[in-house]
DNA sequence: TCTGTGGATGAAAGCGCATTCACCCTAGGT
DNA sequence: ACCTAGGGTGAATGCGCTTTCATCCACAGA
């Protein structure tokens, strides 16, 4: 015999054989609702997945009953039966330094994943669907598969956190799509669906805005240490216009930093600074973290903002507008790029997923403030 | 036959019955690769549950096969035969405007919520756990059941997210730990877990300082409109340090504004100046959003603080350091919070749980800075 | 009165895995 | 050579649900 209860057997009778435990408190099942309202399991199902199916007054029994027993469906179950999760997944770089632990760690990437998590969150949300989030800490056992692939029905993924052939393979099974870093970066994976904002255009319209509104011309770009595609991108931007404006750009960017926090903003600027004459007019930080940091500095150095030099950042965060001069920056839609995953993920997961990958570029803002010389009311036009 | 695949009949074959779709992509199951290895399915588990008890020749190929078919294991089949899904959830409350689109949304709230998410997901990790998160919008129809629980081990809730009585009925069957909102506020939720930070204490310090180490008198009090536990607690350690002092303490605060954002700092800040000479010596904020748009609003009215007027808020976000005047305010343990919620839960789920339900009050600190006139620097003590 | 017809319900068959038990085989002890 | 242990493996069962498919029944039409 397949089925689980004979009917013949009232359940928990307790028979000598492996019956159901009788502790009282035990997790209740479609079994038991249907036994205590009178009906079979298929009833019992039914009134969760089609209650209109279901005659009101049986439907009432069996919520009564799901009511007292305290039923509580099981995911897993419902998930094994009907072969999707209703969950979407997230995994996240873990950039926190552990031993830090009074530590102020707002790190840049944080307040992106934040973002980005709330974006996905919501979205995932109006489509019915939970969202999984993992940090895959660098180097970690490749716990993707079990921790997350496995559990959801399509997951997006930032880049650089799983290793390509993992991910390779998993999305052979599942939709992934890919969160920054540029497209093409990993040809293996040009299946996947992919979103990233427009990093080049951005960095290249706020350098155009310094070397043509402003007439700046000795630039110096502050950038990451490890290769980034973001950064690198935005780089690529900040060349951009600075061979078209016939500023002499540099190959490289002046300096590059080991992380992008405050702190090492506040260090690029002093050293920046340590020049003496030669000191650039405009420092270009990757992002707003940096910029901040140098912010920060500069004020101790002694140096004003933007009359003696001019300091743009990336990012658009909340704090850029806060601090003082407020900071000319280029705004990224970090919550729209986590809705936008999701979009795609449930496009991939309903009937008609678009044959070819698809690849968004989200647009960017710059938002001229006070940093570069902008004062901010007449500073709005690009403002969003 | 109960089993699946009859040993004899070569899986895929295609037989006229319900036979396994052909479908070359097909997700492999342990069938598939047991098939494919040339051992039971019992043996393909094992490999992954209990590695050592499988011999390494024999492991290898299992791997092998399920590299080449590309399984992953199905985290629904997993969790229906182990009877447990390896993942915690966090109901969190959605505070969102969804009008607001291109609106910094960075509501007290939500930072409030990445903190703890980021505290949960990275203990969940340490212990093997999966976090699962749902954002509960006011109102919503009750899809915690649906979307949380019947998917989780366990989860907590962010204070009045979840309707008591649902709640109730859930935590009958799986831990739950209430995040924030004081233990007694319902006492139909008593056996509950609980976490949650010295407000009233943290409050209490400030005011203290406030009044004993500046020798102010004439405090307002701005607080929430809504009724909520925390902003409540913060005001009786207002009143309690009031009334040690000797300093009259207001029944009420001074003003109850609806939301806690900056914008309503901002004109909290305006009203309380309104009143011309009496104005309040200090403005105590229940939060460091408000503060902050009051520091802005009172710069923009020419008011200096703290040579005017002190201003102080509450919680100890990064931004509260960054602003100028720096901020004096009540640092709480956001991320820990959710790590000792994570803890809370897997004791609980591991073997030996607390007899007694668990209230955990965690200590807050006091951190001086220049908005209330002491000076950073020598503001270092209790900075934690 | 007989035959359709369609709505409501039940029986049964899996979904993919973990786990128990039985079995086989080899190595060690006598 | 015989027995025993014990490690390695397979057969079988069930986890709690969804989903056909078949059944039942009331009622309309003939």
């Amino acid at each position: 015999m397949c089925g689980r209860h004979a009917a013949d057997v009232p359940h928990g009778d307790g028979g000598p054989t492996h019956e159901r435990h009788r502790i009282v408190n035990a997790n209740p099942t479609v079994y038991d609702v249907a036994e205590r309202s009178g009906v079979s399991i298929a009833t019992v199902s039914r009134v969760y997945r089609s209650p209109d199916s279901v005659r009101a007054a049986t439907r009432e029994r069996v919520l009564a009953a799901a009511n007292e027993l305290g039923y509580v469906p099981s995911g897993s179950a419902r998930g094994l039966a009907s072969r999707s999760t209703g969950v979407l997944g997230l995994c996240f770089p873990d950039y926190s330094d552990p031993d830090a632990v009074g530590a102020e760690d707002d790190d840049a990437a944080m307040l992106y994943s934040d973002q980005i998590i709330r974006g996905m969150e919501r979205a995932a949300r109006r489509h019915g669907y939970a969202l999984l989030i993992a940090a895959s800490l660098e180097g970690g056992p490749e716990n993707l598969v079990a921790q997350v692939a496995g559990r959801v029905d399509g997951f997006a993924v930032m880049a650089r956190t799983v290793p390509t052939e993992e991910l390779e393979a998993i999305s052979r099974r599942r939709p992934v799509v890919m969160l920054a870093g540029p497209r093409a970066q990993d040809p293996s994976l040009d299946h996947l669906d992919h979103v990233e904002v427009a990093n080049e255009d951005g960095q290249y319209e706020l350098t155009r805005h310094l070397v043509r509104d402003h007439g700046l011309r000795r630039l110096a770009y502050v950038g990451l240490l490890d290769d980034s595609p973001d950064v690198e991108a935005r780089f690529r931007g900040f060349r951009r216009a600075c061979l078209e404006a016939g500023v002499e750009p540099a190959a490289e960017p002046a300096l590059r930093m080991p992380m992008m926090t405050r702190a090492e903003g506040a260090r690029a600027a002093g050293l920046l600074c340590e020049g003496g004459g030669d000191r650039p007019e405009a420092f270009v930080f990757a992002n707003d973290q940096m910029a901040v940091g140098a912010l920060q500095a500069l004020e101790g150095l002694g140096l004003r903002v933007p009359d003696d030099v001019v300091v743009t950042g990336f990012d658009g965060i909340p704090l850029s507008r806060l601090v003082r001069p407020a900071l000319t920056t280029v705004r990224q839609p970090m919550v729209r790029m986590g809705e936008e995953a999701v979009d795609l993920l449930v496009r991939r997961l309903s009937g008609r997923p678009p044959e070819e990958p698809v690849s968004l570029v989200l647009p960017v803002g710059v938002v001229r403030r006070a940093s570069c010389g902008c004062d901010e009311p007449q500073g709005r036009p690009t403002t969003a």
